[in-house]
DNA sequence: TATGAATGAGCGTTCATTCAT
DNA sequence: AATGAATGAACGCTCATTCAT
């Protein structure tokens, strides 16, 4: 609370007149990065047309905000969620729901086109556990480039049969 | 420190006696674990004859590790790395690499067989997230087993040849 | 921490937001000490004329903040020097060259006038051990005054061609 | 104790098998410093005869004590002092008083004979903190010599009938 | 709105001491 | 005589939080 009041200018017990708590602080940042996140995500996703370039869209969107846009606040989202009580979880509940939903209907209707092969739900867990690990080691200034690290985790998740076409 | 010495029955001063310090505490979680681990999948990979089914047994390995076994260590292991001072990073590193190793060698050879499609250090990576990832939601009391997890975390990996013959 | 902190009237904690540690308070102890005995002694120095009573003038200074004044904190000053990491030392080796330098000042000049034999670096050192452990026997309840004390110790200092005088 | 114990090559807890407390430990070898002491000083105004050399040979063994001999001692013997309880610094005073009284005996008679003109009690005590403080100091590296500075505190005490005739 | 002094529980650690073996 | 595990109070310090101003 100390250093976050220091980058921001004011006495640490000022932050109280904004936040009744920790807590508090930390259900914002979660909420407000979900809610950005889903914007980014349904304006990719109205910007791509068949459901493995909407795919791409998501697993790209993702990692975008975790390794460049809202990286520290998506830490935070993956890291602190733990940190939240009861309470303060269920309060997020029904966004992180939304943001999932998006997920999970497009992986729907991979899996109903046989794109993909593994049941959505837990697919999507998978691929949470990948994309937000790359947190734990993707360095941007490396010559993998964040495009083609997406293509690679949607090729995980596609069956192959356009690459044995190849 | 009071809450470990509790578990065990006795003071937090006591602690002392036997480690020097918090650090050196949880450097031998991680080492012991990670030693423990590497001798469970020397010894598992020495039962399986072809490549899938060694990385299939990689995976069940590491999978069991973090949701049966040492789940809390592993947990240690995974989460609380950063709680370590360079110093003691570096002591762990050679066995880290080890058992990397193991994980990379297995892939190397899938990967010159075909058998798979990602360049073996970013399909560790990727792999490592969505196992490790696995802490978070899954609960033994469902309806997936281990080893359907395991199989299916292992079709993410696999090019899909198989499954286009039948 | 705290019991000082009790003597005052706050919490342990409250301490530190004054003092960002115990060698803070320590230093600053030590510090204000130094410079309130600087300004005292420069007072009294201006006070007396000839050398002989500028050195009686110095060692009653000296004995009256030990004995009197600031006993507490001249007892920090002379014994938990050591308490001090080389930093907060160093920060305080100016102020206390300055008043080592007044003493050295006039011990120069009671050399040069030979109404003292011994070397100025050298005597002054013997006065700081004489005068400092005063504080292990000095009772201002007893017989000796301080004024008497100043003399006594002054007397040991000079050479005595005046007494043989008389 | 654990430091001591490490020094000496057994366990902490087994020095509690020879010495009942750190006090005693601390008592012993205050007690047996001040009789070696004792000793010391008691064999060198043996070999010396006039009184002016007597005072000499006690100043000197004083600073040999602290600087050379027994240094990290006599230490203890200066600065923990206070460590002790009342109880245990009874037990040591007859000691401490036997040592002292060979120190004022040469002083007294020193008086009688005007060569000191301070009353040997105070005389002692200011000579006491010149020659501990020594500790703080001296470097026997340096250029004074132990017997310099014997000769240099010892002219402190002394009238200087001798050294105006010169 | 903001300050800044204060709180009080908690942290990792130290240390003289005890005691069963 | 010695071990080594354990104690328990104390240490300097941190930190989310409160509150009078």
């Amino acid at each position: 609370m100390r250093d976050l009041a220091k980058e921001i200018g004011i006495q640490s017990g000022s932050l109280f007149h904004h936040y009744a708590s920790k807590q508090e602080i930390l259900r914002n940042v979660v909420e407000q990065t979900i809610l950005l996140n889903l914007e980014l995500m349904k304006l990719s996703l109205g910007q791509n047309e068949g459901i493995e370039d909407k795919l791409h869209a998501l697993i790209l969107c993702e990692l975008q905000s975790i390794l460049v846009d809202t990286g520290a606040e998506m830490a935070v989202l993956v890291y602190e969620w733990r940190g939240l009580n009861e309470q303060n979880q269920a309060q997020i509940l029904t966004l992180r729901d939304n943001y999932e939903q998006l997920w999970l209907d497009i992986l729907a209707q991979a899996y109903a086109q046989k794109i993909i092969s593994i049941e959505p739900t837990l697919l999507r867990r998978l691929l949470t556990g990948a994309i937000s690990w790359t947190i734990n080691w993707y360095k941007p200034s490396g010559d993998l480039t964040l495009d083609e690290l997406a293509q690679q985790t949607l090729s995980l998740a596609l069956k192959s049969e356009k690459k044995l076409e190849i």
